[in-house]
DNA sequence: GCAGTTCATATAGCGTTGCTATAGGTGCTA
DNA sequence: TAGCACCTATAGCAACGCTATATGAACTGC
């Protein structure tokens, strides 16, 4: 969505609004700000936008438009986890330039309000993992997973945004971000080279852990606790791979 | 801060800021409604809390203390690790039960505002995660770890905030508890390839067992089985030695 | 060329919001 | 009884999001 072809009063606003959530820190912005900056007046906004929310809707869209754009073009690394940890940096880098725009995408969602973008930001990391999920890099389900890091992305950034720029210490980011991909990448589970089925991966392990369990005993279950749990694992381990 | 010896007004406001947050879903709650259900009115407010969002303030601080209450009771359960999987979780049931006051609390976070509630859900966790380092089962500091730790459960949170009810998959908190978990722990030894030190065989496939549960959904357990299956399985995989 | 329609903008103002200037009541100490 | 804190109320301000209504401009069909 360029602005190049909108009539005037449009864009005026876009441009309007998209400068005094850059620049007002923290403060809220009003709708006579925004119409005064664009030389507008009231019911121009409402004409275009229906709404406060959605003037912040498109502001918001549009910025986040640019940023999967510039998102994608660098991207194919070859790595895919590797462009996911590129993908983290950006999440945050892009919440901390607009920290206003980023609370209104994602501080404030509400369930009847705002799924929209955060749906977006899911599909834009699920779509990575896929190629992860593809060159059999990923222990989980992609979508699973894309959920889960976008998560812990938002609480990151969050944090971030709330701390004063002084002491803001990017090493939360990258610990957390690190956590989170080495959490849902299969080098624990260094099987699945040969099959990359995700339920066979369960028998894998189960067998794995059994087989450890029998040699090393463990004092973390009671016997009985122990022996049910070894029934069960075996249910696991000897059920058919679809 | 107890409400027992408060002046009635003061008490009366609290009572009933916290009733219209708890109820009101997701609407804006307005002094208005406040002072008119607690049949006061406005001056009274500001006397006693200065601000709105001051009598926000002391409604959450004393919702969070409860619930800080709460959690240090039960905590003591000789694993640490496993307390910070039964903190990460009632962190998520508050948020979900007073998702109004949540939002207050860490939706909104602005760096001018509101780091004293933050600072003081990181201390909590840090208090836990002290156990836990001085019992050899951290692998990095404490703080940082429970910074990180933290920031995925808000993150987490407000995703399961903005989810509508119906389907809201609490599958997204349990695993990110758990890598997030499993990376602040000191099993991370084999993360670098070396096995030998620190974690046992049985720890390192009970891991990679229970990431690919996560994974797929096994029919081979019944739902109430495999519940009791991955939590003897967590314990066999944050057990400390052998 | 001109009426009809549509789109875009403006004037003025409604209802509600958070908040306060001012003042009156109440209970305590002296 | 006087004085003094404390607590509460009446009334209202400025700012907010938003809209009923109206005017101008641009295009369309005849």
């Amino acid at each position: 969505m360029s602005f190049e072809g909108q009539p005037p009063a449009k864009m005026r606003l876009l441009r309007a609004a998209a400068e005094l959530l850059a620049n007002s820190a923290g403060a809220p912005v009003s709708t006579r700000q925004i119409t005064q900056l664009a030389e507008v007046s009231a019911p121009t906004l409402y004409h275009h936008f229906g709404d406060k929310e959605g003037l912040f809707d498109a502001v918001v869209s549009a910025g986040f438009e640019e940023y999967v754009a510039g998102e994608r073009d660098f991207a194919p690394s070859g790595q895919p986890l590797v462009d996911i940890r590129r993908m983290w940096d950006n999440h945050v880098q892009f919440g901390l330039n607009q920290p206003e725009l980023y609370l209104v995408m994602f501080g404030n969602i509400r369930p009847e309000s705002r799924p929209a973008i955060v749906a977006d930001a899911e599909a834009l990391m699920e779509e990575m993992l896929n190629k992860a999920a593809a060159a059999g890099q990923l222990s989980v389900q992609p979508r699973e997973a894309a959920r889960s890091i976008l998560a812990a992305n938002v609480g990151v950034t969050l944090m971030l945004i709330a701390e004063a720029v002084v002491d803001r210490n990017l090493d939360l980011s990258t610990m957390t971000r690190d956590a989170m991909i080495y959490a849902v990448a299969s080098d624990q589970a260094e099987q699945n080279g040969n099959e990359s089925s995700g339920k066979s991966s369960v028998v894998v392990a189960a067998i794995a852990l059994n087989a450890a369990l029998q040699s090393s005993h463990s004092d973390q279950l009671s016997s009985s606790e122990l022996k049910l749990f070894l029934e069960w694992l075996h249910r696991i381990s000897t059920s058919s791979t679809t």
